[in-house]
Order: C-alpha cells, then structure tokens, then sequence
DNA sequence: ATTTTAAGTCAACACCTGTACACTTAAATT
DNA sequence: AATTTAAGTGTACAGGTGTTGACTTAAAAT
C-alpha cells in the first residue's frame, strides 16, 4: 500500500513457469495429438517442471485450455478489427484481407490447431466457449455488412446468413490450411486462391439477394 | 472344398461381440467423448465383454476406429447415390435435398458425431481417410455440376471450387446440427432453413459466374 | 466320434495417470 | 533484519492403461 508497486507480480525463483507450461501445451497439440488428449504429466514434463507444480498456476487442465483459448482469440480479434475498418469492399480488399487473415493462421499455426482441434473434440464447455467467439466474429462481419448501401435492402437475418456463411467457409478453408505442412507454400497459395474464388462467389450471390419474406 | 459350404462364418458360443465393441463405441463417442480418447478397456466393458476378448476382433483400437469410419460413409455415400439421381436443380429440388440429407443426419447422429470429432482430432490415418471421403463427396458434385447446361461455360477447376463451397458449407452446419440436442426440433428446422437460404445463395452466385482466366 | 479352431475367460505385468502431503527456497513485505 | 508467502521439489498412493500368456469351451470340420 504504501510503496508506489501497487501489489505486483512477486518473482519466485524462476518464474516463467506458467507461460512454460502454455508453450509446452501448444508445443504437444503441434506436434502430438488434441490439448483434450494431453495429460498433465507430460505437459509438465515438456514444461521442465514437477508435476506437482502444475497446480501453482492452473488447478487442473481444463484451466489451461481455457487460458490457451482466450491467449488465441485475443489477438486475432485485434486483427480482424483492423480488417474491417478498410473501405467498402470490393474484389481487390476482399484479396487483401484473405491474404492478411491466412498469413495471420500461418504466423500463429499452433493455436489455430488448438481451437480447431477442440472445436468438435474438447469438452463441452471448451466447443460452447469456442463457438461462442466464432458467433461473435459472424455478429461482427452482419454489422460490417449492414453498413454497406448495397445491402440496405437485405433484413437483418438474411445479413446474418450470409455472414454465416462466409465464416463457414473460412473456418473450413482454415482447417484445410493446417493440415498442409508448413513448407508446402504452393499448397498454401492453392487454398488462397479457391478462398478468393469462392468469396467472389458468395459476393456475387449477395448481390443477387433480395430479401422477400421477412420485414426488411 | 468337399462340402457346399464355402467356409462361411463360424458361429461361437456367443458371436455377436464384434457389433457389440463397435455399438459400444459409438455408444461412448455419443455421451463421453471422441473416439481417440476412448480407451479399449471401457469400450470392452460397455460391451459387456473381457479386455482381452477384444483381440479376437480388432488388432487395436484404430483398427476400431477405420471400421467405424468404413460404416460411417458407405451407408451415406449409398443415400447421396440416390439423391444426385433426380432431375436438374431448382429451388424446389434443393430444399428436398437438404431435407433428406439432414433426415440422414438425424438418423444417424452416433455416426456423424464419430466422424465429426475425428475429422479435426483423431490420428493422422484417420483424418486423411475422413478428408479423402469427403473430397470424394466435391469431386461427384462436381461432376454432377457439369452435365447441367447452365454450367457449360464453367471450367473443370471452378467447378470443383462450387463444389468445395457447398461441401464445406453443408459440413458445417452437419456440425452445428449435431450440437443441438436431439429434442431441440426448432433449432434443427432453423439450421434447415438456414441451410437453404446459404445454398440458394450460392446457387445465384454460381449463375453470375464466368470461368474467365482459365481453359473453357 | 474325433479333431481343429475361433472366441471367450482369468491372472499378471509394467507403465502412466491425477493428486495429496510435507518439505524447501527465494523473493517481496514488513 | 525478520517474516510472510508464492513457487518450486520429492515421495507416495490408488486407480486406469495396453498387452502377454495360459487356459477353457463350443461350434465347425473331419
């Protein structure tokens, strides 16, 4: 209180165990199997702690998923917010901003793993959490949309399909990316190119789109 | 050789174990958790049956798994025969599609949550196997695609990327389906027509498109 | 009727798992 | 300088794991 520190961080005598600990993780979902597959021990182990000292930062693993979970959106939805604050879209941002989103997954490879592995095989609580940020990122893109006049005339709930189906896309063309290894760079243009062809697509199918039944 | 008999099946005392270990681990994948993370203890004992007794019938659990996955898909590749046999596409033809395609879904959600599961987070062998059935599942779309006149002018390649786009769409909402609880019956109709609304979309994409840059 | 064999059981093994508890130590607080 | 406390270590235990080998049994083949 009356020193100017206010309760700081207090170092032990080695103290990056925690982020130690969050590497290895990543380390092993890379290289191993899905985080919901590792066990505590051999976390620790790649770790180069006790297991025992574990639980002097998480109290069991779910707490570390769901600490890897947020350490993965956080920057991403930083990202995705620059992106959006470009101009109205047309055919030559929307190159961009695949361009800038795919060179992000591959910069961060190993938590995009992470979340793509959970997405269908974690726990409960890691999908709902997991699906909860991907409907955010859909909320988002609709809000974008609602803002661009040529789509004044598309209701709410069709902006947010459309939405839907733009992530649908680029969480599925995510997962395909990984799974190329991460020399295969003609690979990764591949899937770069179908992703803007298939954009395109959708881009022009919203032009298409009028909203008939609903309240516009 | 003597005998009419071609060495057929062999009844033991009790011959059913073999659809008992595989009932019993789509049984486990439903309410407990992927199939990579069961073990063969507790699948040998939902089915009623000793660990060792398992060795009579699988070599090891992946062997398990890659029979579950034939089972997966041979019965669905059958029903999508079926479904790609009707006339040319329309509106009307679409929406029945989906509706028996999700029936299917519904149907058999052991499976599709198997498959689901693995498709990110089980082993290398199982997740090329998964992705190798559903490339399968875009290159007859496509193939389909092309005997529509309306798609002569769209080269081989876009095709295949029309193809992907709704293939990857349809994956996800299967996914979102299989989140739903079995009862949540408005929730699967909303999927169901959102699912209609994001193909109808494509499908006037699709009508806007010109192969352009590539060989017609 | 006898033999062969597929399909089941039982006991045992070496290993890995999460976690409780007592102990140490170095940094921060006082 | 003394004390408190966060962060590390080591030991131990009960329970789950895959897999082995030897044994049993009933059905099929002879």
């Amino acid at each position: 209180m009356t020193k100017e520190t206010t309760s700081r961080s207090r170092k032990p005598k080695r103290g990056q165990t925690r982020e130690a600990l969050m590497a290895a993780a990543l380390e092993l979902v890379v290289k191993k199997a899905p985080f919901s597959a590792l066990s505590l021990r051999e976390v620790t182990k790649k770790a180069g702690v006790v297991p025992t000292a574990f639980y002097r930062h998480f109290p069991d693993m779910s707490a570390l998923g769901l600490t890897l979970l947020d350490e993965s959106f956080r920057t991403l939805r930083h990202m995705m917010r620059q992106v959006r604050q470009e101009e109205l879209p047309n055919e030559r941002m929307l190159r961009g901003s695949l361009e800038v989103y795919f060179n992000y997954v591959r910069n961060n490879r190993a938590h995009f793993l992470f979340v793509s592995k959970e997405l269908a095989g974690g726990t409960p609580t890691m999908r709902n959490a997991i699906r909860r940020e991907i409907r955010m990122f859909t909320n988002e893109l609709a809000m974008d949309m609602a803002r661009f006049p040529f789509l004044n005339h598309v209701n709410a709930e069709d902006l947010q399909m459309m939405a839907g189906l733009v992530v649908n896309n680029v969480t599925a063309l995510t997962q395909e990316m990984l799974e190329l290894e991460e020399i295969d760079e003609t690979g990764q243009q591949e899937v770069l190119m179908t992703a803007e062809k298939q954009l395109r697509l959708i881009y022009f199918g919203v032009g298409m789109w009028r909203s008939d039944k609903s309240s516009s």
